[in-house]
Formats: structure tokens, sequence, C-alpha cells
DNA sequence: ACCTGAACACCGTTCAAGT
DNA sequence: ACCTGAACACCGTTCAAGT
């Protein structure tokens, strides 16, 4: 397929085709233009030569603004973690605002899992939306009498449910059939079918829940 | 640094220039290859150039024995699968073998993070020895008297929790630390201090405890 | 049946040269 | 200050040719 023709006159200030949403060559612009990308070709069409070709330049020039992919895929990164739902933290009680919370998390990362290796090792300092985040949720276990000293390690616990839940909601529906090893797996054969028979919401959906509301009953309990 | 000089003879049939472990190109060859590459030079220096290095031929020739690059992931995540301990399930109580299952689950991971993208989607009929795995552990549920229509369930559960947390204990020991923005979020602050000061464990360690014991109680409690 | 060598279609990134 | 164009040092993978 040929490169799409250029517009009339190229001019070096202004670019694009006229397309509707308006691409600015500065991190909040190569942030959209990622998204875009991302939703139309997935994660294997994010390349810096393709995000280049939908902001109209030259590759080279988009390292005026980032210092790298990755630095690419930490702004990604932190646009999300402002889409996940915070909001019930204040204004609902303490179980239902980490059931929201999570839920919310686990929806918006499980279409992005390529970025789960970048935010699970990345420094708060270099993320502040992500940052926002978790002082609002700090504030909502504080708020709710956990003990200050625990409110870390329960986030974390909670996000690395999260991070994991969120690749499981991307697996085939098929994972668990063991084809022709199936006999040498009595156990595990059965209760998979088991699951198949007495199962109406979607597996990952019925993993999820049950092992966020063990997680929100034990950490509640911690509660003063 | 040159590349190391060729062993005297190279002969087509053995190769190699004649050091501990031998290696044969097959696919238990380029397993054990592979494992000796990522613990040398890490996951970056696994490439399939570095791998027919390893085992003394050239790049096409690992085509014969496998289909990809994703196929030795797929192959190093099977011969993983089999080194995490299970044995406690039908010798010990059922919380306990769970305990150790999940603890020596991330720990083998924990070391192997890019393969949890694989593992997390990967059809157990492509991995004998991570089948064998479930196999051991829904035969210890079932005996311990969990419903079998909720196993499945739980063993997902616990292991997206596993996978989250594998990756943190990757993270580098400063990721909480909100530098220059600290002011910005006086909670969050707040508790990464409290969690400093009164910490002796390992964070990640602490945190992979509170969330594991809270999903050992809840889903004890599913049993009959 | 299995290996080699050359080639292909990409990657991310750098940097001198321009404006 | 910021962009272009060319180049670099890689990737994984394919395939005709050999044995």
């Amino acid at each position: 397929m040929p490169a799409p023709t250029p517009a009339p006159s190229a001019s070096p200030v202004r670019r694009r085709a006229g397309r509707p949403t308006a691409a600015i060559l500065d991190q909040d612009g190569i942030t959209t233009a990622a998204l875009e990308l991302i939703s139309s070709k997935g994660y294997d069409g994010l390349t810096m030569a393709a995000l280049a070709r939908t902001l109209g330049v030259a590759p080279s020039a988009l390292y005026n603004h980032v210092s790298s992919k990755d630095d690419v895929l930490v702004l990604l990164e932190d646009h999300l973690a402002a889409m996940v739902d915070v909001s019930a933290f204040g204004s609902e009680p303490w179980e239902e605002a980490v059931r929201k919370w999570a839920w919310s998390y686990r929806d918006v990362f499980s279409e992005h899992t390529p970025l789960i290796p970048i935010i699970a090792v990345l420094p708060v300092a270099n993320a502040p939306k992500t940052l926002a985040m978790y002082e609002a949720v700090t504030a909502g276990f504080r708020d709710a009498g956990f003990p200050e000293e625990k409110i870390i390690s329960a986030i974390v616990a909670i996000e690395a449910f999260v991070f994991g839940a969120a690749y499981d909601v991307t697996a085939p529906a098929d994972i668990f059939d063991a084809g022709t090893l199936a006999d040498q797996v009595p156990n595990f054969t059965a209760a998979v079918d088991r699951l198949a028979l007495e199962q109406h919401e979607r597996p990952t959906d019925v993993a999820f829940s049950l092992g966020l509301e063990a997680l929100i009953t034990g950490f509640g309990a911690l509660r003063g």
C-alpha cells in the first residue's frame, strides 16, 4: 500500500491532512497520536516511525520531545492512570470505593497490558497523574481508619492483583483446554468442565470478583 | 570485545568449546542454552543470534527446532513451571500448601518477568509441565473440600496476584519516592514514610504476605 | 533431516546539516 | 529551538543451496 499523498501544501509549521483531532508536536500530541495508533493497529503498530508518520514529521524529530520509546510508554501510562476511577473514595463506603477503583483500574489496563511491565517498576516521581491516583486512594484508606503503616502494602497488593488480572482478561477462551493431555490431568479437567457448566459471567470476571472480595474482606478487618 | 575464538576443529556434528554443560541442538538444549544466556546477559541478551552462537550453529538452524522466538519463550516458561513447588499439596494442610506454592511461584517468575505476558495467555495444551502444576494444585483444592466449580476461579485469582507480585519484586527501592512532588501528595508521602519507618522485611514481601494471607483466609472459608 | 549463508523487512536511535 | 535525511547497529525470519 502506498503512503498517503501529502496534503496540498505541506507547511513546516502546520502539518497533518485535516482530520478531526488536532495533533501538535509536544508530549500531549505524542500521547494522543500514540493512543490513536494503538486503537487502530495495536501495540505492534506503535513504532517510532509510525508515530512520526501520524504526526507528519520525521522519526528523528520525536527525539526532541521524548528521550526514547520507553518514555512514550511512560507518557501513555500516566495518561491512562488519570482515567482510573477513584471518585468513590470519600463519597462511598471504603469497600465500595476499593471495588470501583480496582475494577476500573483492571478495565483500563486490560486494554494496555504492554504498559504493565512499565508501570509496575516506574518511580512515581516520573508519573504525576499516577501519583495523584495513589494520593486519592491513600487518603481513602486513611479516612476509613486504616493503620497508616499498612496502607502502602495493601495498595501494592491490590495493584499486583489488578495487573495480573488485566493480563487474564486478554487470555483466549480455550486457555484451559488440555486437548490430548486431558486424560492425564483428571482433576484439572473436571474442575474446568464444572466451571464451564455453572458459569454465566465471563470466567475472568468471576475470578477477579472472587479474589477482589477476599482482599477487601481481609484488608477491611485491619481497619481501626 | 571480540567473538570467542572457535574451537580448534569445528566438526559439523559436535560443537561448542568444551565447557561444563553439554548442549545438543534440540528443544531441551535450546532451553538450557537460553537459561544460560539469560542468567549471564539477562533477557535483553536473549536473541536468536546469541542463542545460536551459544549452541555453535547459524541462527537459521534454530528454526528447524522451534518455529519462532515466542516458541523459545514458551519452552522456557514450561521449564520454569516444573520448578514451582507443589509438593505440599497432599502432605500439608491446605493453607500451608497454598502458601508454599504461591511463594515459590512468585520467586521463580520474579526472575523471569518477561515470560509473564506469555504464560498469562498461553493455552495449557502447549505447556505440559505447567498443566501438571495445575493438576497438582487442583487436586489439592479438591481434597481440601473446595467446591469443584470454584477451584479454577480461585487458582486464576491467586495466579493473577502472583504474576503482579512477581513484577513488584523487580521494582526499584525508590519507586515510591515522590521527589519534588511530595508536598502535593501529603497522605501518600506520610504513608510511604511510615512504611519505611516500621518495616523490617522487604516491602515487596510484606505486601505479598498481606495479600496472600487475605486470599487464603477468604478462599479457605469457601471449603465444605 | 538438518545446516549454512545471504538476504529481507524491519527496529530504535544518533547526528551532521539545515532553518 | 527544532526539523530533515542519512546512517548505524541491530532485530526476527525466510529460503535456496548444500550435505
